[in-house]
Order: C-alpha cells, then sequence, then structure tokens
DNA sequence: CGAACTGCATTTTTT
DNA sequence: ATGCAGTTCG
C-alpha cells in the first residue's frame, strides 16, 4: 500500500494494466501459476504489480473474481487494492475475496460456525473485553494483579495463539514462570469461557478457521478448489498461525504470490515471524522468486544511505536498490544540545521549506515513540505551523463507542456477559459491587447467562428491593428492545436504546470538555450504522473493520511513529532522536538482544526509505525524558550509514566544530566524557520564553489544539482561557496567538 | 456509592 | 511530570 498520501508521481500512468511495468514487475505479475514470492523493495512499486496481477488474471481470464483470494493486513490496504484494481478496470470488482486475515476468517466462520463449537452470531471481543475478562480469571486463580497484570498474561495467550497453538499444544514448559505457573491453566479457562460466552477474540479468528479447514476436509476442499489465486500482501508480517492458514488454502494448487520484504520486517513483538518469509523457497518447492530492485522513490544518496544501513543486518534474503535518478541532496545528521533544539531545528526547516512552496503534506517527522511528538507539536504550534498527528486512538476504541457498542451488542447476543457488565451501571442505575457479586454467584453456579440470572434473581427478593427494580426495569428494556429489532430500522432502534437507556442523557449532564464530542461520536456512530443490513453486520465492521477516517485533506505537517510511517512516502523526512538508548530503543535491547537490534535497524530502514528527495536525522546531546535529564550518545545507525551518502554537521559554535563534512570531534568528545555536563543546568539554551507579549485580559486569541477564545487571567507565563469549543483552559502564553 | 489518595510504570499496533 | 488504576475513606 504505497502512500495514499502520495500514489507513486514518478511512474508512468499505464494504459493498459501492464503497460509500464518494468521487466521484473512484469514477471512478477506473469508468473501466475505456481508459488511465487515478490522480494518488493522500498519504493519499487509494489502497489502496482498487486493491481496489475489482480488485474490481469481477471483479464486473463484465469479466475472469476470469487475465486480469488487477496490478503492484507489493513483495512486501509484491503480498501486502496479493491479500488485500484476497480480503477483500472473501470469498474468495481464484486464479490472477490479481499480483506484481512481477520475478516477472510471471520466471513469463513461465519458460514461454519458449529462445527467449531460458536452459534454463527458469536461475538468478536475487542482488546478490553478480554482484558476484563482475564482479569476476573487471574482473579479467581488469587494471582496477584499487580505482578501479573491482564495484559500481560493476555499478551502471553495471544503469543500463543500467534504460533498456532491451542492449549493442548503448548507444551508445559513454556510460560511456566508465568502467572504463578497458572498461565497454561488460565489459557485453557480463558477458551472455555469464550465458548461460553458465544465469543471469540481476534486471535481466535485466525484458530478456529485453521481448526475448522483441519478438522472438516470437505470444508478445506471447498475452499481450496474456490480459493484458485491467492495473493498476500505484507508477508513479512504473517505469523505462524496465518502461515499455516495460507498455507492450507494454497496446498492443492500453490498458486500463492506472497508479497513483502524482510527489510521491512518491524512487527515481531506482536507475532510477526520474518522466517515465514526467508523460508519460502522450502516452504513451497519450486517457487520463483522475483526481486524488485529497481527504486522509483528516493534519490540515490536516500538509498545509497539505507542500504548501507541494513547491510549491517544478518541474514537477509538481499536486495540491492537502484535508481535511475542521479541527483540529490546527501541525507542531512545534526547533532544538537537537547530535544528543545532539535524541535526548532525541525520546525525552522520546515518553514524554510513551506517558505519555498514546499507542501507542508509533503514533509513527516518520524519518531520512535509516540510521547516524542509532543516536542514537535509544542514547537509547530508556537511557529503557527498546521500539523496533524497520524496514529492515536482509534474511532471505536473511544468509551463512548464502547459503551453503546454494548448495548448493541447485548440486543443481538443476549449470552453477551462482557457487554452486560460494561454497561449494566452505564449510566448509573444503582447496581453496585453486591448486587453485581450475587448476580455473577448464580450464573457461575447454574452456568448461565448473567442476564438469564438477573431474570432469575428478580423472581425473589434476593437482592435489595432498590437494585432489583432498577434490574427490573433493564430487562424489560432488554426486551422491548430486542422485540424491536426486526421491525425497526436498526440505526433508528440505536438512536431508541441510547437515549431511552438514559446514555445520551448521561452525557448531556456531563460537564466536561469532552461531552459534546462524546455526543458527536454517538451521533456518527448511529449514522454509520445505517448504512448496514443488520445490526449483526455493523458490528462485525464495527470490531474488524472500523477505523480512524479524519482523512483531512488540509496541507499539513505529518507526525507520526516510524511503525505508522511504513507504506507511507514524502519528499522531506525528518529522522529525529537518533541517539542511542532512544533508537534503537534501550528495552528493544535489553528484550531481544541482537534480534531487537536488527529490528530497530529495519525500523530506521523503513525510515530513512519513506524519503524521496530530502532526510534529515538528527540526535541531541542531552533530552528530559520523565523528566530527567540524561545525556545521550548518537546513535551506532548514525556511524553505519556510508559517509558519502551523508552530510553530517553539527551546530557551527556549539561544539566548536565548525560544521563541515566528517567533522565527529564532537562525538569523540561526547564519548570521551560522557554524563560529564551537569543537565539540569541545560535550560538555558531553551527557547526565549513566550511568544506574544502583547497578551491581555480580554483579548480574542487562538490556539492551534482548542481554536478560538478570550483571555480570563494572565498569570506569568500563563493565561487562562475561556476557549468556545474546548471551555475553559490554562495554557502557556506561547501558544496562543492574537485572533 | 462516589471522591480523594497512593503507587506505579512509562515502545512500537493491527485485527 | 504525568496519567492511570486500584484502593481507601467518608
Amino acid at each position: 500500500m504505497s502512500g495514499s498520501l502520495d500514489p507513486h508521481p514518478s511512474a508512468p500512468p499505464a494504459a493498459t494494466h501492464l503497460d509500464g511495468l518494468n521487466e521484473s514487475q512484469l514477471e512478477a505479475v506473469e508468473t501466475t501459476e505456481g508459488p511465487v514470492l515478490v522480494l518488493a523493495g522500498a519504493g519499487t512499486g509494489k502497489t502496482r504489480v498487486l493491481i496489475s496481477r489482480l488485474s490481469h488474471i481477471l483479464l486473463e481470464g484465469k479466475a472469476r473474481p470469487m475465486e480469488m483470494l487477496a490478503v492484507t493486513f489493513t483495512n486501509k490496504a484491503a480498501r486502496e487494492m479493491k479500488d485500484r484494481v476497480a480503477g483500472l478496470l473501470g469498474r468495481p470488482v464484486e464479490g472477490w475475496w479481499i480483506g484481512t486475515f481477520h475478516a477472510l476468517s471471520a466471513r469463513i466462520l461465519r458460514s461454519h460456525a458449529e462445527a467449531v463449537g460458536l452459534r454463527p452470531n458469536f461475538t468478536i471481543l475487542d482488546t478490553d473485553d478480554q482484558e476484563r475478562l482475564l482479569k476476573q480469571l487471574l482473579e479467581a486463580e488469587d494471582i496477584d494483579l499487580k505482578k501479573w497484570p491482564p495484559r500481560v498474561v493476555l499478551g502471553v495467550i495471544q503469543r500463543w495463539k500467534d504460533r498456532g497453538l491451542t492449549p493442548d499444544k503448548v507444551t508445559d514448559a513454556e510460560g511456566s514462570e508465568v502467572a504463578d505457573g497458572k498461565a497454561l491453566v488460565l489459557y485453557a479457562q480463558y477458551q472455555e469461557r469464550l465458548k461460553t460466552l458465544n465469543a471469540v477474540d481476534f486471535g481466535d479468528l485466525l484458530l478456529l478457521a485453521l481448526e475448522l479447514f483441519q478438522d472438516n476436509a470437505e470444508v478445506l476442499d471447498r475452499y481450496q478448489r474456490q480459493f484458485r489465486y491467492i495473493l498476500v500482501d505484507e508477508y513479512q508480517d504473517t505469523n505462524v498461525a496465518q502461515y499455516l492458514w495460507l498455507r492450507l488454502l494454497a496446498r492443492s494448487h500453490s498458486n500463492l504470490c506472497c508479497v513483502g520484504d524482510d527489510d521491512q520486517s518491524i512487527y515481531s513483538w506482536r507475532g510477526a515471524e520474518v522466517g515465514n518469509i526467508l523460508r519460502f523457497e522450502s516452504d513451497f518447492p519450486g517457487a520463483r522468486i522475483v526481486r524488485l530492485e529497481r527504486n522509483y522513490r528516493s534519490t540515490p544518496h536516500i538509498l545509497g544511505a539505507a542500504s548501507g544501513l541494513i547491510a549491517n543486518n544478518q541474514g537477509r534474503l538481499g536486495k540491492t536498490l537502484w535508481t535511475e535518478v542521479n541527483e540529490g541532496e546527501k541525507v542531512r545528521v545534526r547533532g544538537v544540545w537537547d530535544g528543545a533544539e532539535e524541535a526548532r531545528l525541525v520546525g525552522d526547516e520546515i518553514e524554510a521549506l513551506h517558505a519555498k512552496d514546499h507542501l507542508l503534506d509533503e514533509m513527516a517527522v518520524l519518531v520512535r515513540a509516540g510521547f516524542q511528538t509532543r516536542e514537535f507539536e509544542e514547537r509547530l504550534i508556537t511557529l503557527g505551523v498546521p500539523y496533524r498527528i497520524i496514529g492515536g486512538p482509534r474511532f471505536y476504541e473511544r468509551m463512548e463507542i464502547r459503551d453503546a457498542i454494548a448495548y448493541f451488542r447485548i440486543i443481538v447476543q443476549p449470552s453477551d456477559d462482557l457487554a452486560f457488565e460494561r454497561i449494566v451501571n452505564v449510566p448509573r442505575r444503582g447496581l453496585g459491587a453486591a448486587t453485581l457479586q450475587t448476580v455473577h454467584r448464580l450464573a457461575r453456579a447454574e452456568g448461565i447467562p448473567l442476564t438469564q440470572a438477573v431474570r432469575r434473581l428478580i423472581e425473589t427478593d434476593e437482592i435489595r428491593p432498590r437494585a432489583r427494580g432498577s434490574l427490573a426495569r433493564l430487562m424489560v428494556d432488554f426486551e422491548r428492545w430486542r422485540s424491536l429489532l426486526d421491525t425497526m430500522p436498526h440505526a433508528e432502534l440505536a438512536g431508541l436504546m441510547l437515549d431511552e437507556s438514559g446514555y445520551t442523557e448521561m452525557w448531556k449532564n456531563h460537564k466536561s470538555i469532552e461531552a459534546p464530542g462524546r455526543l458527536d461520536n454517538l451521533r456518527e456512530l448511529v449514522v454509520a450504522l445505517a448504512e448496514f443490513d443488520t445490526m449483526g453486520g455493523f458490528l462485525e465492521h464495527v470490531s474488524l473493520v472500523m477505523e480512524n477516517d479524519d482523512q483531512t485533506i488540509d496541507d499539513k505537517v505529518n507526525l507520526m511513529t516510524l511503525h505508522g510511517a511504513k507504506g507511507l512516502e514524502f519528499e522531506t523526512v525528518f529522522l529525529p532522536g537518533w541517539e542511542e538508548g532512544l533508537f534503537p530503543y534501550q528495552r528493544a535491547l535489553d528484550e531481544e538482544g541482537e534480534k531487537g537490534l536488527e529490528e530497530e535497524r529495519r525500523l530506521a530502514y523503513v525510515g530513512l526509505t519513506r524519503a524521496r528527495h530530502r532526510a534529515i536525522i538528527s540526535f541531541a546531546a542531552s533530552r528530559r525524558i520523565y523528566n530527567q535529564w540524561q545525556s545521550a550518545l548518537p546513535s551506532r545507525f548514525i556511524d553505519e550509514l556510508p559517509a558519502d551518502c551523508v552530510d553530517h554537521t553539527t551546530e557551527p559554535g556549539l561544539y566548536g566544530g565548525q560544521g563541515g563534512g566528517e567533522d565527529r570531534s564532537w562525538r569523540r568528545r561526547q564519548r570521551a566524557v560522557p554524563h560529564a555536563i551537569p543537565l539540569a543546568d541545560a535550560t538555558w539554551l531553551a527557547p526565549p520564553s513566550g511568544g506574544d507579549e502583547n497578551l491581555a485580559t480580554g483579548q480574542r486569541v487562538f490556539h492551534q489544539k482548542f481554536g478560538y477564545g478570550r483571555i480570563v487571567a494572565i498569570d506569568g507565563d500563563k493565561a487562562e482561557i475561556d476557549f468556545e469549543k474546548a471551555g475553559h483552559k490554562k495554557v502557556m502564553t506561547s501558544f496562543v496567538t492574537q485572533a
């Protein structure tokens, strides 16, 4: 999925689906039979190949759309593929199987739910549900939640699932030190609970599909016959379960085309196995390997720097990227004193480029970790340069959306205990821990869903009359809503539920700056719902597909993590924070050793290869982390960049060096006397305080984050401001400008 | 039941 | 520093 931000400007437009492809691209497209591994280096036109290949198979009449399976990792990539094939063919493609591993698995499982012990309306749990469920199990096992937080144990279970291991396949020794040695028991219990809840988690989608194929020869046979051509994008990101899934489906004909780049494998921490791509040839005998090495994106210096860097990794399949372009700037490497100065440097460069009519959209600041964006945000706000942050919380992860969805879920699937627990006392219905415990006890004793337990309890006087009344009313509501499911349009029903339950009311009465936004989100949710045929279909969409769609097309600087930048490209890329400990990240080194280092290096490679014309790397001598000043050494990755591709300068005057190509005197000194400088005093280098000195009470001002407002009071460098949209806030005066 | 307090960690992220 | 989560107190 090459740059939704900029689709290959240098590749010539194609008149037909094969026009303009180079020799190896053509080979990748035309080798339709048998296993093919396309090693697609960064910027080598991978997306074009994918699109052309799919079109080619369709146009050659080798398969109908429904006989083609195209697997991606993200919904975004799937959508892009769909759209671009449609664009190439000049018509939408109906009925083909394109989607993420998870979405495709879910689709298959819905048709064969009974075969794996589920009912077809099974729920797909989100992370929040999973953690709450596991927490209950941990508590029941008397495990210290401080020592073993649910998310850690869940992580262990997920890694097992990534490797295709059901509880019966895990060796006892594994995870024996996790959760007092009970990790495996917990895993089994967890799976048990999911079955009872008629629910699956993301890992299960893969695992159960695998189980379905393995245990039901006729089902597997059916899908093997149906999917005559299989295409996989980002193969280096597949985990073991996904690999097994593919291998089963491709077994009969082996018309399997995997596209990927081992040098861009940056997701091992979430189960991806580079080994899958490295082993492709032996896994699929007779496989054809096609290397895409001609780069259409970057200048030779950028490519040279990236290639030189990645050459330090062992066990690569190996590619040599080349380009016909032969001019361009060297990669700039710049040392600065601290993070603030780094932000100033980047900000100034952005302003300078912008002044020369470069689009802000074409510039990106790529950081190792999310918290690093803050310094740049602050600087850009001060400069009044618009920016956007890519990444961050997703729509369906917001509290109000999850709550609303829990209401929908409990209607569609009465046994969804997790949904019930989530909203039983939201809004407040006077149902406290005591009441819920009674409900739980009965449900557990009888092995029945919570709602059913509630139904029984309200017939008795086991619970206090107040709570009993509340629960009775809630049950009546559920029943009524459920009865409307068939007759009322579900968007309407959704709105009705949110109103009648008091949920919208709750946010209307909530006096916080977020409340109006939350109500907006709820409205948006209901609108989105209207586009689906059924409530169930919508829930599937929400759990598998829904994403941030604030794809505003304003001209803004892009701030994101290196991970978030994969697949994108920009004219200018800033790569700050190249310091030992931060990048490569210390923790990756501690936890994964050499493997961790290599993945960090791949991350650096990904970062560099995002740039078309300009890459600017920077590092700071001292950085404040968790309010502690730490001195830092330049990243080892900087040393690994070939000297002739790089223009290494330091701040003139600051370090005694006069800039200029190979000046390393600054580094030598740092190495000689690390930690020698009392860094806590480094604040003298901070930017001159405050922006606008003319601010006064009553003044109307603008703030990048909060919008327009009026100053109520000024206290030193802080001002209290009543914002029109965001409410009352205390902000630094340097962040506001006169409106 | 809700507000205040304390302790704690604090990469990367998709489905 | 900061924010979050879990706990404790009123």
